[in-house]
Order: C-alpha cells, then structure tokens, then sequence
DNA sequence: TTGACTTACGAAATCGCTTTCGTTACACTT
DNA sequence: AAGTGTAACGAAAGCGATTTCGTAAGTCAA
C-alpha cells in the first residue's frame, strides 16, 4: 500500500506550517481566505485526507455510534424490520455527521459486556436492536455512561431510552376499523408471553374492544410469534361452535396462519370472517386475501433512535411511533 | 461525561512505566508472567480500556472495513438480503477482529467519490452491497488502493472482487427439476435487461434446456423485476393458444406474478402449469401453492466477501456460492 | 513617528498508545 | 572472579492530527 500523504506532507509541499493547513482545512477564523482555497485545492489535487484516528485522538471524540445487531439474522421477519431500522439510522447519522460501528453477538461482548464493549470500541453511543428482554446484562445498561437506545425492549432504569411502534393507537385503529366494517364480536389472537409489545398489543385490544362493547373473554387467546402457532391457535379458535365474526391478530405471521387455518376449514375471509394483522410484512401483500394490517413506520424509528441518541427528545416526537392502518381484502 | 483512564493513570496506579503496561495488555514477551497478571486484573478492576483512536493512529492500522448499503431501504426485498449479507460479513469479521463500518449513499460521498470517502473513513477494505451496474463511479473502482468487493454487481477491472449465487447451477437444478417433474416444454420468464443477475440466469435457461432438448424460443420472454411486471409478462404468455407446460421465473417477486396470472386465467398451479422461482424470499414460502424455488446462501456470501477482502481467496472456494434447491408446491 | 490593535501565520505542546532501544540485575559458564 | 547471555523493565521517540500561544507585519489614530 503506497503511504498515505499526511498534513506533513502537505505543508512542506506547500511551504506552510502544519498548524495553518489543519486550520486551513477546518475554516477556522484566523487563516486567510486565500490560504484557505489555497489549502482545499491543493489538497483535493494530491487526493491528501486527514487520518480519522488521529483526528479523532486530537479531538477527543470519535463521533461515532454504535448499534448492536441482536436479533437472528436468519428470521426474514426480523431482517426485514433489522435493515429497516439500519436504513432509517443511516439517514439521521448522514445529517448529524456521525459514523456508524456495527456490532453484532460475540464471545468478546459475552465477556465484556456492552458497555464496556462500547468504550473500548469508542462509540459516544448506542443503539440496540433485537434486546431481548430476558438478557443477562439488561439491567446493568442504564448507567448513564453512555447514551443508549433500545428500540421494541424497554431498558429497565431508562427512561429516555426506549423507541416502539405505537402499537396502542395501532390495534385500537385495526379493532376500531373491524368494528365499521360490521364485526359485532371480536376474537383477539395476540402474543405469548410478558413482553413489552405482547402485553401493549392485548391491553390495547382488550381497552378498545371493551370500549366499543364488543369484547368477548372467550375469543382471546395466544400463541407464540410465528406462522405455525398462528395457525394452530386459529384452528382451535374457530373449531368451536360459537366463533368471532372477526380476528385481530397481534402479528402478520400469527394473522398469515389464521388465514390458512380459515381456509383449512372452509372458512371464506373476509366474508364469513374478517382478519387482520400488524407489523406490515413482505408477505402480508401477497397472501391470499391480501392482509389488512397495520404497518410500522420503521425508518422513522431508526431515524429517531439517533436523534434521541443525540440529546433529550423534543416533546413534540413521542417515544411511540405512529405508523398507519393498511386496509387490504381481509377486513 | 467522567473523563476516561488512560493507561498513564493505570501506569501511575501501578508505579510502572506506561511502556509496560501496553506490553503486557499485548501479551508481549518481555514482560514476566506475574507483571502481566497484575496488570490485567487491575485494568479490569478499574475499568481501564485502551483507547481504540490512539491505538489505531500508534498502530497505523485501523481494523475496520467498511460497508457500502447502495441499495433501497424500502424495498423489503433489498431489506432482505441486505440484512442477510450483513449477518454474514458480522460472523466474520468477529472472527478476524474486524470492526464493521456502515456506509450510505449521501451527499459526502457522491462529492468525494467512494474511494475517497474510504480514505478519510479508514477502512482498510470494503464491500459493495447494491452497487448497481449504472454506477457513475464504478469504472473508477478498480485502482487497487484498498481492496473492494462487491456482492452481485460486478466491477469492471477486478477479478477478486465480485461474489455472487451459483446462477448457472441455481437454474440448472430447475430446470432439471421441472423436467424430471414431466414437464416437456419450458417457458423462461427473465429479468429485463443486461445486468450480471440477468444475463447469467437466462442464459443457463436457454443452455439446459437446449441440452434437454426442451428449448423453445417462443416461450422465453423477460420483464422488469417486479411482481407486477412478472404477472403482465405472464398473463401475456399464457394467453396465446400454445402455451409451456411449465415456466421458469428468474425470480420469485416475478413467479409470483405469474402465479397471479395463471389464477386470474383459471390456470392450475401445478397441474396445468409448474412455476418456480429463484432467491426463496419469505413470500414464496407463503404464496398459493408455495413456491418452488433457489435458495441463495446468503449468509456465506457476507463471510466470503470478509474473507475475500483479506487475502485471494483460495481455489477451493469459488465465487459463485452455492445454494440450494426448495421443492414446494407450485412444480 | 510611535503606540495600540488587528490580522495571519508558525512553533510547540498535546491527545493516548506502541515500539525501539538502552539499562539493570541476575544466572551461568570457564 | 571475570565475562557472556538473558530476562524484565523504563525512557523516549514516534503516529498525525488539533489547539494554544507567541510573534511579525500591517492598519490606524494621535
């Protein structure tokens, strides 16, 4: 590798001091203007780029963020949503000009342990995909020595630290839809479990439907996030003699199976049963029919993990996202 | 922010040298064993991380590749794979000790060109993820300064520095397969275009089924890759009064388009028409019937372009990455 | 013409770490 | 006991930027 040229070599070629160029290069106020184009030009021609560690080290700060990857990279639903996130940090980092350091589940993290990871890695800042509420290290995350945001799992202790979707306003607007669209009684297929998006979806239901007068104890149920259980949960549901006349399901994957568990017993959709789902999924567009659901404005949730990143949220951005009602043919 | 120890605090903690310190944080010889254990303990205890800019600047070398995301973020496609290549180049690049540094299209770097976006970054490498083939800068790739690898476009002048499927093979088992399943004469529905995807995949086609004598030029056409462009394409074939007994689809956003046609001409998936498709989205694993179709390691194509970045790749491991075939319902 | 200001540049210290090289202390040989 | 070798540590010089502070030249008023 041919050596790379530093402000050194620049400032011999130029007959200038070192000092001048760095000024030179960074606009400050006591470098004269024609220096200055002098300096850009000559630099750009011999193609001369400030070494980022060096800067960095001068300037005692990396400008750096770091986002932990922790979910499965070979779940397509978690993919879908990863990258999503990725694409709407990239376009807040690009404006705050920060980098972005990937990070994803390693030996050395294991035994470090995230924030020491983080200092050792130089990040002024994390952002964590995929927690899992059940992490060993969750609860000794919310020291304040970093800023840290955490989207879909809340951080214990943290306050400002915690992105998701508003899956409250989400399913009352799915429930509420449901309800117009004629359902007199509504069977709810959420979430096992105690995390936080699987009790804010089932509360959520349970509210609204209580509130329009539709709930019924009987028709909900749960099953685990997945296509499988969707389905298995959807065939017990509707075996029954007395079944709802439509399903809100917590997940696309979980509404994807019940709809396979209606056609599995004759059910047509949406005229014997309406069905809905929530997340937005690739596949939700393509099953047949067309799921009506709820989709996540999930660039917006990357783009606001770093603005929150970067310094207390503004009242006027909610920690809850609002993404918007899809209404395909199964409703 | 508590200012952050540096190994002369520890030095002095410690009363040794700083010198000393460095080496047995590094494991170097010339320091005894007992030295070593004390001062690691002591740098755990105190919460002591060396500083990765000065480390990198006193080092001259900076561990730290950086990745290119070219492509959409809101195509859930892209989404898709994007994230699957990323798990990929993550699990590797632990295993070397590389830090990941994520790039996107922005103003800096349509300005400074990406090779001197590099520069000023500090990767010692990088990977193309989406570059398209209309790339202004591509031709200006190939210099040799750092070492570049591209996933599924390749750059012109560089013969390391391209990955991609096994297309040829991938096209090959199917339509192998859909002759194996009785089908006598084979349509080929492909992406417009010359692109490297493009051409590889149709040119297979038209290969194997000549050597299985099953080739007809009147039942090869091509569309943009879409699902819709997939379904008008399709609907136009299977319209005429002779028509294949099975079609091969470059892709499943595009066989999922013609599943849609053949549904709308009451044609029956597979009993009058055998569709398959290639890539194994989530969707075609969710269609009516499900779709047989090519599965892309994509996985091992992210550690293929890590490692490809760090040293020729050797002979046994070939650039085109092998997938495998998924045999569902529509063949 | 002199003194006070302002402008524009350079010398040198600094950031935190690595590495080379020198030095000391001790063991071992003859 | 003198000479040789080796092991273990420390002093100091980088790495390539930034920043503080000093200084020379130029401007202006009295």
């Amino acid at each position: 590798m041919a050596k790379r040229m530093t402000i050194s070599d620049l400032a011999r070629h130029l007959g200038m001091a070192e000092s001048t160029i760095s000024k030179a290069l960074n606009n400050r106020s006591d470098v004269s203007e024609a220096v200055k184009a002098l300096v850009s030009s000559t630099a750009a021609e011999l193609g001369y780029t400030p070494n980022p560690a060096a800067r960095k080290l001068a300037l005692q700060s990396s400008g750096t963020l770091g986002i932990f990857l922790l979910n499965r990279f070979d779940r397509p639903v978690d993919s879908y949503f990863g990258y999503q996130f990725l694409g709407g940090i990239m376009k807040e980092s690009q404006i705050q000009g920060l980098d972005v350091l990937l990070f994803s589940e390693c030996l050395e993290l294991k035994n470090a342990g995230y924030l020491s990871y983080c200092r050792r890695k130089g990040v002024e800042g994390a952002i964590f995909v995929g927690l899992s509420p059940q992490d060993s290290q969750i609860s000794a995350l919310s020291t304040g020595e970093f800023p840290l945001i955490s989207i879909d799992t809340p951080i214990p202790g943290s306050h400002r630290g915690f992105i998701t979707s508003d899956n409250r306003g989400g399913i009352e607007s799915l429930v509420t839809h449901q309800w117009n669209q004629g359902a007199k009684n509504l069977g709810y297929l959420g979430i096992r479990g105690e995390g936080y998006v699987a009790v804010s979806r089932r509360e959520s239901f349970i509210a609204t439907a209580q509130k329009l007068g539709c709930y019924e104890d009987k028709f909900v149920l749960e099953s685990v996030l997945s296509l499988e259980g969707g389905r298995e949960a959807a065939l017990m549901l509707l075996s029954r003699s007395s079944k709802p006349e439509a399903l809100v399901c917590a997940t696309d994957l979980q509404a994807l199976g019940a709809l396979e568990a209606a056609k599995e017993l004759g059910i047509r959709v949406p005229q014997d049963l309406k069905i809905s789902g929530f997340d937005n999924i690739q596949a939700s567009a393509f099953s047949h029919p067309p799921l009506t659901t709820y989709a996540q404005d999930t660039l917006a949730m990357g783009s606001l993990a770093v603005k929150a990143l970067r310094g207390p949220i503004p009242d006027s951005q909610p920690h809850f996202v609002p993404g918007s009602l899809i209404v395909r043919h199964s409703t």
